[in-house]
RNA sequence: GUGGGUGUAGCUCAGCUGGCAGAGCACUGGGUUGUGAUCCCAGGUGUCGCGGGUUCAAGUCCCGUCACUCACCCCA
């Protein structure tokens, strides 16, 4: 690397990433993609297959998907018109597009239910915060076609588990239902009736308007208290969504899932129907959840599919990297290489970058000291590798047919022969 | 969109009521010519976010501005 002295010493970067968005680099991004694998490893392991889908979609699907009155729909959506004058729009959720792929191939035309994962990233235009991103990353699941709450039950405990396997306890999984098109219409109105006669500001009475649940799940204890006997949900039930929900519960105590049952929850989203639910992480500061999802029964046939029922989650990755952090967990931790190379001099450079193809072919994580950097910085190098081994190869060991393996913790080295170098690291490596 | 906090070395941050730019980590070179991490020595570490004002004098006080950040809202 050569460094110009032309260019004056400037305090501010030429350019900095967009507002509100990650960048995750060694050693932080090592964790992110454990983080990753072992949520999508976890569905995999209850029989999603993987669906990797397009970042942007018809600004429509997401509107009529998500809802118009959202404020992901109204407010938080990356949209422009493309060449083709057509509105387009950043995914700012997973459900809508998984289903319109399969509407659009005919998945649902096989056997049911219809069970895929994804992973990826997302977008909302809101204003970043502590685990507030607008690109976030997220790990989903959907069951599409049966209606059945066993598959509530199991898409929960496919989250959980995944949780479980990055080593986080500090959560918990919130539980409640959000009953169905009979039911829910009638509750939200009783509801209504109920908040129209409290002394509540213009702000939340114009919220009572648009989504009443959501007045519940105030977070001022003025209005908490004005709220406390409001009738819930949950208690006006219909006798097909408590017998779905009774189900659920049931179902998820015999897979020893633990959960404590919510009734003010609140879903942002307008799809979700009968069984909801969130992982709540304390620590996290304001945004705690780290997972939720629920049941949509009527979002197929809303995007114009057969009116087939659906059960899935999503999972927020950075999120999950964050309560990692926050526990002391470090999921995907491990040294950037095995062996490192340490020539002495072009004859033995050359060899050595002759030999990173073998090694590499045979698994071991090899990296080698470039930029003639002489003994001293070399070593500094594999030092800083956290390699296990250097190889360390001069004139004298070329001209004896041998190179140097070191064991750097140790300082133990010992010559071995340049042919079978391949072998005996294996060796050395415990292989 | 609305509030609070913070902007000093690549990173983490000191710098009191105005008076010469600081520490640790990291980086580079050296301390036996073929050995790192430890130890010692030397060294770039810099528009003190940016602009203006007050003052003999501003990193420090005032105004503006931008950025980051936390929170409201909302959500993964």
């Amino acid at each position: 690397m050569t460094t110009s002295s032309s260019a004056p010493a400037s305090s501010a970067p030429p350019f900095a990433a967009p507002k509100g968005v990650p960048d995750y680099f060694p050693p932080t991004s090592a964790s992110f993609l454990a983080v990753r694998d072992t949520l999508i490893e976890s569905a995999r392991r209850a029989g999603y297959g993987y669906v990797e889908l397009p970042v942007f979609e018809d600004t429509a699907l997401f509107a009529r998907g998500v809802g118009e009155s959202t404020d992901v729909v109204s407010k938080e959506m990356y949209t422009f018109t493309d060449r083709g004058n057509r509105s387009i729009t950043l995914r700012p959720e997973g459900t809508a597009g998984v289903m319109r792929a399969v509407i659009e191939h005919g998945l649902d035309r096989g056997q049911l239910p219809v069970k895929l994962a994804y992973a990826g990233q997302f977008f909302r235009a809101e204003q970043p915060q502590a685990g507030r991103y607008r690109q976030f990353h997220q790990v989903g699941v959907e069951a599409v076609g049966v209606d059945d709450p066993a598959l509530d039950a199991e898409v929960i405990a496919v989250a959980d588990a995944g949780f479980r396997a990055l080593g986080l306890t500090g959560y918990r999984l919130e539980l409640t239902s959000l009953g169905d098109t009979t039911c829910r219409p009638q509750y939200r109105e009783k509801l209504q009736d109920f908040l129209a006669a409290l002394p509540l500001d213009e702000e939340t009475r114009r919220r009572a308007e648009l989504n009443p649940l959501r007045v519940l799940d105030d977070k001022r204890p003025e209005v908490r208290e004005l709220v406390a006997d409001a009738p819930l949900m949950v208690d006006n039930l219909s006798a097909e969504s408590l017998a779905h929900y009774e189900q659920v519960k049931g179902y998820l105590n015999d897979l020893g899932v633990k959960f404590v049952e919510n009734p003010r929850m609140v879903r942002g989203l307008d799809y979700y129907t009968k069984t909801t639910f969130e992982f709540v992480h304390d620590g996290l500061g304001a945004q705690s959840g780290i997972g939720g999802g629920g049941r949509y029964d009527g979002l197929m046939e809303q995007l114009g599919g057969q009116p087939l029922s659906g059960v899935g989650f999503g999972l927020g990755v950075d999120r999950a990297l964050l309560a990692c952090q926050v526990e002391g967990v470090s999921p995907g931790d491990e040294t950037r290489c095995d062996v490192y190379g340490v020539p002495l001099g072009e004859a033995a450079k050359s060899r050595l970058v002759a030999l990173s193809a073998p090694l590499r072919a045979a698994g071991v994580r090899f990296d080698l000291s470039y930029g003639g950097k002489g003994l001293k910085g070399a070593m500094k190098g594999a030092d800083r590798s956290g390699a296990r081994f250097a190889l360390v190869l001069g004139e004298r060991d070329i001209e004896a047919g041998v190179v140097q393996v070191k064991e750097l913790a140790s300082g133990d080295q010992r010559p071995v022969p340049l042919a079978d170098v391949v072998i005996s690291v294996l060796e050395a490596l415990g292989r």
